[in-house]
DNA sequence: TTCGAACTCTAGACCGCGTCTAATTATCGA
DNA sequence: TCGATAATTAGACGCGGTCTAGAGTTCGAA
């Protein structure tokens, strides 16, 4: 790694650790871009030159993030069933979140700009992801490749969602399984079995599968 | 219908109106909000005062619309599964789309800050659906219902994905439908049943079930 | 070690979005 | 007809994001 990498990425962290502080301190619309340049000892245009927007330094990646879910990606076996591949590859992902989730989240909560964006987390992620299936399945599935990481997105922006404040990083991961699973096996079928193993699914009459909170 | 309520509506239709022309004409971007206002015989004031930013004046329905789909939802049997009524009422409500959602599509092709916008058509049309599915469900299955919601946005966005430049609305429309079976059905079974009514269904060795384009 | 190429940082100007205020005008109900 | 309420407006402001020109830094090859 050359002198200008290592620089660059300190650089990097250096913005990112001051701009999250600042938001933590002051709030994320209380906090002007300038404000964050000047904390990391930056001018506002090198601000620019590592982030795309102020939303950017709060969902961007790590770059060395990106090593690993490419591994995640890598490990997967050539023959598994592409929904078994993006549901173990998005666990894999969101558990290298534990630390940064609840930050973001409450950032989110505090700013309504924030909120709004559905850049949850990792733009980047879901790029490559995209990729990925999108090259594993082939030019004939391409439109079940993309339904699938829809619908892993929806999984997982479902189990975020229902995530409450007061409750622990584990749950979360737990809610996503739940999710994952009841995606897989299909949500229109009024007569979804109970599974032993988990315990977790439920039946009603007449509605659909449902899972228990 | 007092002069006040008339007089709001055609205010609202005028910028609207005149929006979508000058962006057709020059594109998003070229197009500033003064000379919207400008086209559209009101101030800049005016602008925001009916529409909350720029992308709403393409993204937000007309108010009237708002009516149509209220009644899409209230005329779904109270027995039917969840997961039938939101497909049917999303079905509905993307057929009324025919006209703009092509212009759309020009403008969003055309406009990458738009492009990124993850405010499809209607974000206010989604707090409804909202609002109503979790209405409907229950405090119980209120997970259940947020993962159909998002389950059903998905099945609808992938269509949207691979919905082709040159191919006609009705190619949406169908491509819609087998998301929709597709989802409801479960994504992760490997020996997911060819369907003789369609025939849209595929199956593949050790592959989930795969929707031929 | 030197030197030019390539890269990085920076100040500063600029544009347009979105907010706010205070004042003017139009509609309403009684 | 009149006071209350709502809609419209000009104008100023802050901030995000882009761009340019130039200064400073790193790199690799001679």
């Amino acid at each position: 790694m050359s002198l200008r990498e290592r620089k660059k990425l300190a650089t990097w962290r250096a913005i990112r650790t001051a701009a999250l502080r600042l938001f933590e301190e002051r709030g994320y619309e209380a906090v002007s871009v300038e404000q964050i340049a000047a904390a990391a000892d930056v001018s506002r245009a090198t601000f620019f030159n590592y982030f795309a927007s102020k939303e950017a330094v709060v969902f961007d990646q790590d770059p060395e993030e990106q090593d690993a879910w490419r591994a995640l990606m890598d490990q997967r076996p050539a023959d598994e069933p592409l929904w078994e591949s993006l549901s173990a590859i998005m666990t894999g992902f969101t558990e290298r979140l534990a630390d940064r989730m609840p930050l973001q989240r409450r950032l989110k909560a505090q700013s309504p700009a924030l909120a709004q964006s559905t850049q949850d987390f990792g733009a980047r992620f879901r790029d490559d992801l995209h990729t990925w299936a999108l090259a594993r399945a082939g030019a004939d599935d391409e439109m079940t490749a993309l339904l699938q990481l829809n619908l892993v997105q929806a999984a997982t922006s479902t189990a975020y969602q229902a995530w409450r404040t007061e409750e622990g990083f584990d749950v979360f991961l737990q809610r996503l399984d739940q999710c994952l699973r009841s995606v897989g096996e299909g949500v229109g079928h009024p007569k979804a079995a109970a599974h032993p193993d988990t315990g977790v699914y439920t039946m009603e009459e007449g509605r659909s599968a449902t899972i228990s909170r």
